[in-house]
Parts: C-alpha cells; sequence; structure tokens
RNA sequence: GCCGGAAUAGCUCAGUCGGUAGAGCAACUGAUUCGUAAUCAGUAGGUCGGAGGUUCGAUUCCUCUUUCCGGCACCA
C-alpha cells in the first residue's frame, strides 16, 4: 500500500508503503535524517521512527525548531530519572514534567540527595548519552503495567497508572534498561540530548501537591541545545540575581529587616521616601477614579471575624490580642469587614452607590516562615485597598473602569504587559452554590465585554468570591499577584450590608474588592527588581545629589540643594573632601537618577552640569532652570 | 509549616584536619582641593547566629534552637 506525504514546501514524497519520519527525512537528505528529533504530523508531535499513515502533512523536527527544546527538556527528565535509578536503586520514579526553562523529576527515596549526588547524577547524565541507548515507545496492557511497575516497587508510578483515564493508552518510554510511563514523544536516542544540560538544585515537594501526602524530592534542571545556549542562560540568571531587591534595597539602604520582627521591615529614610511616593501616587490615583479614603480600627473583636468568615478560614494566621476583661482582639489582616462597618452606618439609598471606599493602613498576617521573602511576602504591609459597594447592574462598569485605572497605573511604572487569571470556587467557601453561581458570571460576563485575556485558575478564588489576579514577574521569573478584583455576594450578606432600592425594597449590595497595586511592599520589590533599582524620577527618594569638585564652591552647591528643597525635592549635598569620580560612582551605585556636578565653572556662571544615571554624558544647565526642570520631572504623573 | 542548604567585621568573602581569626571595600583620623564609576597613608572594628554537650581546650565535632536562601504547601 503506497504512501504519499505533504512537506511544509508543498512538495509531496510517495513511498510504496508508509514510512517513518525518519525514513522520509532520509529520503530528502542524509544530513536531515540525523539531525531528526521529531516530528510534527498533521500538527501533532510524533516519534521520528513511527510509520505516519497516508496522506498526512509533514514536518521534521530538528534542533533548531522551536518545539525542540521541549523535546529535549523532557528527555532531560528521563536521561536523569535513568541516572538516578542507576546510581541509587532504592529510589522511586513519579512524574517529570519540563518547565519554562528546564525540568525537574521528582523522586521518592529516604535518605535526601547532596549537591555531591547531584554532581555524581549529572556526570551519569553525560554518560548515558555517551551510551546513545534507543528511546523507544511501547503500549502496555493497564493492569500488565501496574502489576509491572508495583513488582519494581515503583507504588507511585503504578498509583498514575491506575489512576489514568480509561480511554487513555498506556505508553512506556524505554532506552536501556529504563522503561518509564511516558505520552511522549522522545528524541530517538539518549545522545540527542547533547550536552547542554545541568543540575540545577533539590527542593521538597509534595507528592500531588498536597501537604498531607509524602514528601518527595526534585531536582531541577536546566536544558538547552547545546552549551552555548546553556551559558548564556546561567550568564542571564546570574544577572537577574543581582537585581534581587532584597540585595538592591540594602545597597540603596531603603530598609532592613532583623530578627526580633521576621517578616516586617525597618524602613530606612530613603526607602520610607520611596514608600511614600507610592502611597501618595496612588491616593491621588484613587481621588481621581472617585474613591473616598478612610481608616478603620487596627483590631477588632474576635466576633467580628466570626462573623465574616475570616475566623473559620484564617484563624490561625491572625494575630490576636487579650485584654484585661478576656476579649480576644484580632489584628486586621485586612480591610474588608471594617469598610462594612463603615457603609452599614446610616440607610444607603441605590443613589448613593457605588461607595468606593479605600484604605493604606497596615495589615499584619502570620504567614509561614517558609513563605517570606523580602518585600514580596511580608507579615506586615499596606495594601491599596478599596470596596465598592454597588448594584449588581454596576459590576460591569465598575470593572471596567477598574481596569481602566490599573492599565494606566501599571504604563506608568513601565509594566506594559502582565498576566491575568481568573480563579473561580474553592473548595473551602462560604456562600451557596447560586450566589457562586451568580458572582462567577458577573466576573465571567465583565471580562468578556472588556476582551481581557486571562487563563483560568481553577479553585483559587477567595473563600467569598472569584477573582482576578493581576501578575507581574520577578528578576528570576517568579509569579507575584499584584493587583486583583474580587466580586463578593457574601460578605455583605454575613455582614448585613443593604441599601435601599428604588422599589423601596431593602437590597443587598455587591462587594467589589480590588487593589491595583496589591501590597505596596511587594509592588516596590517588583518594580525595584524590573528597574535594577533605576527606578522613575518622581519616585526615586534621593532624585538628585549635588557634588562639589573642590570645597571653593560649597557656599553655591548648597544654594542649589536649598534651592530644591524648596521644591520639595529630597536632594542629597555632597561636599566631602573626595574626587569627582569617586563621588559619581558611589551615587550611582546608589541609584541616584541625577547627578548634578558643580565646580568652579559652574558656580561662576551659575549652572550646573547634570548627568543621568546610566548615561555618561553631561548637560550643562542655569541653575533655576534645571531645579524647575527637575521639579517637573518628580512630580508623579496623574 | 515541610525538604535541602547556609550563618565568620557594616558589605563581599577567605580560614582553622580542635590550640579563641584574616583580606578587599565601607567606617574613622590625617594629608590631598582634585572635572564625571575607586587619591594616599594610618586607625579602629569580630563573645565566628544563640544555647547545651564532648574535650585540657570548640569558631571548627555532636545535639537543640533562631534566622536567612532555594523549592513545596499556603497566600483573605
Amino acid at each position: 500500500m503506497s504512501a504519499q506525504y505533504r512537506l511544509p514546501d508543498g512538495a509531496t514524497l510517495e513511498f510504496d508503503q508508509p514510512a517513518s519520519a525518519l525514513e522520509i527525512a532520509e529520503r530528502i537528505s542524509k544530513k536531515l535524517a540525523k539531525q531528526a528529533l521529531a516530528v510534527k504530523a498533521d500538527g501533532r508531535l510524533t516519534d521520528v521512527y513511527v510509520p505516519l499513515t497516508d496522506g498526512t502533512e509533514v514536518e521534521i523536527i530538528t534542533r533548531d525548531h522551536e518545539d525542540a527544546l521541549e523535546l529535549i527538556r523532557h528527555d532531560a527528565a528521563h536521561v536523569m530519572a535513568e541516572a538516578v535509578q542507576e546510581l541509587f536503586p532504592d529510589t522511586q520514579v513519579t512524574i517529570g514534567p519540563t518547565i519554562e526553562n528546564g525540568f525537574y523529576y521528582d523522586f521518592h527515596r529516604e535518605a535526601p540527595f547532596t549537591p555531591e549526588d547531584l554532581q555524581a547524577i549529572e556526570k551519569r547524565m553525560q554518560e548515558i548519552v555517551r551510551r546513545n541507548e534507543d528511546i523507544r515507545r511501547e503500549v502496555w496492557d493497564r493492569d500488565e503495567a501496574v502489576r509491572f511497575f508495583l513488582d519494581k516497587g515503583e507504588d507511585f508510578k503504578a498509583e498514575i497508572i491506575r489512576e489514568l483515564p480509561a480511554d487513555q493508552e498506556v505508553s512506556l518510554y524505554r532506552q536501556g534498561e529504563f522503561i518509564d510511563l511516558c505520552r511522549g514523544p522522545h528524541l530517538p536516542s539518549t545522545s540527542k540530548l547533547g550536552d547542554g544540560f545541568k543540575l540545577m538544585k533539590v527542593a521538597g515537594a509534595y507528592w500531588r501537591g498536597n501537604a498531607d501526602n509524602a514528601q518527595l524530592q526534585r531536582v531541577y534542571g536546566t536544558a538547552w541545545r547545546d552549551k552555548k545556549e546553556l551559558n548564556v542562560y546561567l550568564k542571564q540568571l546570574e544577572e537577574a540575581e543581582k537585581r534581587d531587591h532584597r540585595k538592591l534595597a540594602r545597597e540603596m539602604d531603603l530598609f532592613h529587616i532583623q530578627q526580633e520582627a521576621v517578616g516586617s521591615m525597618f524602613w530606612h529614610p530613603k526607602g520610607w521616601r520611596l514608600r511614600k511616593n507610592l502611597e501618595n501616587y496612588i491616593r491621588d490615583k484613587m481621588v481621581k477614579y472617585g474613591y473616598e479614603e478612610v481608616s478603620t480600627p487596627q483590631m477588632m473583636d474576635r466576633i467580628l471575624w466570626e462573623k465574616s468568615g475570616h475566623w473559620d478560614k484564617y484563624g490561625d494566621d491572625m494575630f490576636t490580642v487579650c485584654t484585661h476583661d478576656h476579649r480576644e482582639m484580632a489584628i486586621k489582616p485586612m480591610n474588608c469587614p471594617g469598610h462594612v462597618q463603615i457603609f452599614n452606618q446610616g440607610i444607603k439609598s441605590y443613589r448613593d452607590l457605588p461607595i468606593r471606599l479605600g484604605e493604606f493602613t497596615a495589615l499584619f498576617r502570620n504567614e509561614a516562615h517558609g513563605a517570606l521573602h523580602g518585600l514580596m511576602r511580608a507579615r506586615s504591609f499596606s495594601q491599596d485597598d478599596a470596596h465598592i459597594f454597588c448594584t449588581e447592574a454596576q459590576v460591569n462598569p465598575e470593572t471596567a473602569t477598574f481596569i481602566q485605572m490599573l492599565r494606566e497605573v501599571y504604563a506608568d511604572f513601565g509594566f506594559q504587559e502582565f498576566r491575568i487569571k481568573f480563579s473561580d470556587r474553592p473548595e473551602k467557601r462560604a456562600g451557596s452554590d447560586e450566589t457562586w453561581d451568580k458572582a462567577e458570571a458577573a466576573l465571567r460576563d465583565a471580562v468578556e465585554s472588556l476582551g481581557l485575556e486571562c487563563e483560568l485558575n481553577p479553585g483559587e478564588g477567595a473563600f467569598y468570591g472569584p477573582k482576578l489576579e493581576f501578575v507581574l514577574r520577578d528578576a528570576i521569573g517568579r509569579d507575584w499577584q499584584c493587583g486583583t478584583l474580587q466580586v463578593d455576594f457574601v460578605l455583605p450578606e454575613r455582614l448585613d450590608a443593604e441599601y435601599v432600592a428604588e422599589d423601596g425594597s431593602r437590597q443587598r449590595p455587591v462587594m467589589l474588592h480590588r487593589a491595583v497595586l496589591g501590597s505596596l511592599e511587594r509592588f516596590l520589590g517588583i518594580l525595584i527588581e524590573s528597574t535594577a533599582g533605576h527606578l522613575p524620577l518622581w519616585m526615586a527618594p534621593t532624585p538628585v545629589a549635588v557634588c562639589t569638585i573642590t570645597n571653593a564652591v560649597d557656599d553655591y552647591a548648597a544654594e542649589a540643594v536649598a534651592l530644591l528643597k524648596a521644591k520639595g525635592i529630597p536632594a542629597e549635598l555632597d561636599t566631602r573632601n573626595e574626587k569627582i569620580g569617586f563621588k559619581v560612582r558611589e551615587h550611582s551605585r546608589t541609584k541616584t537618577p541625577r547627578i548634578w556636578v558643580v565646580g568652579e565653572k559652574e558656580a561662576e556662571e551659575r549652572k550646573v552640569a547634570i548627568r543621568s544615571l546610566g548615561s555618561k554624558d553631561t548637560e550643562e544647565l542655569g541653575l533655576e532652570e534645571a531645579v524647575e526642570q527637575l521639579a517637573q520631572a518628580t512630580r508623579a504623573p496623574i
């Protein structure tokens, strides 16, 4: 039976019988056959040695193809598992997927893998690559596969196979002595993996992501087309680590944390200026968008938190204080119940809605030790938190306005692109299913009418409602939720919020919980990392340092600083007896955006020589003009 | 919280196979008054994260503990 295949260039190849991608490649050129890693058959990735059906559209995947990395990483995981089982036969394998930049494999083994073990594993992987073992697909009977793995003591693997969907083929891939359940496809042999991989770290990870289950050892690796690509990646990573906000914050003298107050910042003068700049900026934005700022008690009786439902879900993570009369007060982990109390004062009419209440006071959450991470995850922090009390009909327009505001703010900080996640009902939640149906539908409607692109994040909503998460990335690619919008029909019910509708009836308002920046601390951390400390002029704690060349011009420099301060610009005066090169270096290292250099010449002409951070050029300007210009440039956008 | 790693001067790090520590930068003092990423010299700075144990002797070995780093879990 003859078979025809179409190639990407439109050409057709004919064979006497069904041919594999390898045979097709062979027909085209020896070189292509040698380079073939896999094949895209009618758009589906398939192994190269599998005979393809007549009429298939065939695209040979070589190393340069965009899909090659995925294959290489997937194979790296298998080769690693093979190496581990050779070196540590008491190890059980579980799963080993590819991830961004690499792969991991979760192993079960009593003894921990040491850094030396990782080196040994990596070496053995290189050996397996040299062995050039064929990687072949086999389809097994499910029960037989389960029995096979149970016999080998591979309980986790057997469990995975047992729980595969009934209609799914059980395919195993064999390379040398190693055999693993896998959907594929794979490279034709281990040598194709090449030498662009490296094991990075070991970490604990729970079986099936559940903390009640056994903890496995996850070995992370990175894999690339070749050594050169690997080295480029490692270099990038090294550079990214230098942008760590904890490191930069120390260099910039922003804040510190110490043992006596784990998870909370001691903000230094410069850091606090920065922090205030952010707060004042977003405060003005909120005024612009029709919010009222309020302030609610730092601690409130436990009873209120029980009523709201927070105690049930988060009681363990709340800090509490006992009063002399034996009342238990919770230090607020969030503002929503407080805002409802304000809403509940007096009778509200539908004419009053929407009511938008915002607050910036500090929140306290007893975050798990292992979760703490500099500014990104702290135990005390503030949010640009606000609650919009509105009618159901207002959910849609309020969402639209919020998204507009968020886009505007993110753009002001240079975040043009960000990810949006749609998180729907979690397992543990308050409110009826009907309420959730309504809330999710309302949010989905809003998202759809705005044409927002979001990814579904199943089961990750708040306990009182579904949410949108606006996600930004840190220097080394970790995702952090910053902005959020949550639709809540539950808390108004639990806390008895109501308004009088047009027909005179009492109605529950909908509550939109929303934050643009989210935690101000976290947002600052992200901003510091994304800008490598080169903050926008209007955010910088010290926008300018005035540096003298000789002490003869100290008075003139002091006058310049006085003029700046008169405009509210926190300028720094540097009259130290140091060479100008020294001063420039130091202010550059602490990321001062502008350095004004003044020497005899400038003093005589009443000018300043302006140097911008990251540039070697200088610009001369008259003193008054320079002050005016900087006053403009340090004004936050509105 | 869990798994692994780490903790030495303000910072970055070296060191001691058990005999109580060193560099560079920063700081301080003095000299130098200088034109855009490090002027020179000198001085000072550490109960080697904390507690306990082994030992004649512990920064080093052991146990516990705290904190930090990386993941995982959690994230109102």
